[in-house]
DNA sequence: CCTACCGATCGGTAGG
DNA sequence: CCTACCGATCGGTAGG
């Protein structure tokens, strides 16, 4: 059983070497387009064995999903309240990302897929857009409250359009890495919505 | 020989016929997770009647984003002189797209599986995003000589940024219709980059 | 254009 | 965790 399995040191270190792979596996190829066996292969084992620590290929997916959604989380507790720190931050995962075209990839690829609406990751997705539409809203909104904000700047559209502007622009950059200036672009599209320069 | 077929209105009536199932089809499941089969079932054909007039799965690709581009070669010579009158077409775009999910769907799967070097349609992306800058480039670089763009924007910038705004606000109005008004945040980017709104 | 077929690959299961 | 297997599906070909 995997609530079992879960707490020994060899199986958590094998479903770790397992999930690393997918992520791998996922960004090159998309989900529908990845085979177990090409995940187990990279991990060290048959596709067989993988199995044994994800019951299916949804399974496998959602663990993926999951262990982003924890790192996520952690990262989260190191930010700052709403605010100019926070577009700052917004910055420096762009910086991180460019750094590292594999996750980038990862979530590009999936997002894509997961718009039809029977895909196993779309609920998932639904919920990430919205949770991170919501965060980005209210640094907008205290920016706004303080007057930091443009005039005729909504916060609402601003959140939506700062996450849509990175997922797009991470398309282009991955396409052709070296047209485009992820970071540059989006510092300046906060600078066109601020009143003050980051 | 194609090159006969096509001269035959029944043969080039099937050919269309095939290229309007196969846009729905990739729109759906992507290119790589699409079949020959159900791509021929909606064209109320068999799979190995599909081979006869598309040599392989990617001659059929090649020639869904051939027809693609024909269209819009036909939409470019409506199109007026770089300046604000392109800005208006833009967002008349966005509203034909928000009509038709369809296409958007289509491009939007296509451009997130075609990242990979080796996708067949990478190529076609890699030349596609580049002239879309370009033109968006000549449009707002001629804004920006008449002095209708705010200080601090560059429009090589502004071209970039507007393309992958409009790409990332397409994945996020597909996955969530109801939370995300495209055309609406369109106008938004546009008015924040203008001295004077659309 | 179809019927009939090929080798390859897929996710998943049995049984150890 | 593996070997061995299953039924289903894939792109493509032969031959008409």
């Amino acid at each position: 059983m995997h609530a079992v399995e879960r707490g020994y040191p060899k199986g958590r270190i094998r479903r770790e070497d397992i999930l690393t792979a997918a992520v791998a596996v996922y960004g090159e190829a998309g989900y529908h387009g990845s085979s177990l066996r090409e995940v187990a292969k990279r991990a060290g084992i048959t596709h067989a064995g993988l199995l044994y620590y994800f019951p299916t290929k949804e399974a496998l997916l959602a663990a993926v999903l999951e262990r982003r959604d924890a790192e996520d989380a952690v990262r989260e507790q190191l930010n700052a309240p709403p605010g100019r720190e926070v577009l700052r931050h917004w910055i420096a995962l762009a910086e991180y990302n460019v750094a590292h075209p594999g996750i980038v990839e990862l979530y590009t690829r999936l997002a894509a897929e997961a718009v039809a609406p029977d895909h196993p990751a779309h609920d998932y997705f639904v919920r990430h857009y919205r949770i991170a539409r919501r965060s980005a809203y209210e640094s907008f909104r205290v920016l706004g409250d303080r007057g930091e904000l443009r005039p005729g700047v909504d916060p609402r559209v601003a959140a939506l359009n700062y996450m849509a502007l990175s997922d797009g622009l991470q398309v282009q950059w991955l396409t052709s890495p070296d047209e485009v200036d992820l970071v540059g672009a989006l510092r300046q599209y906060l600078d066109s919505v601020l009143v003050e320069p980051l």
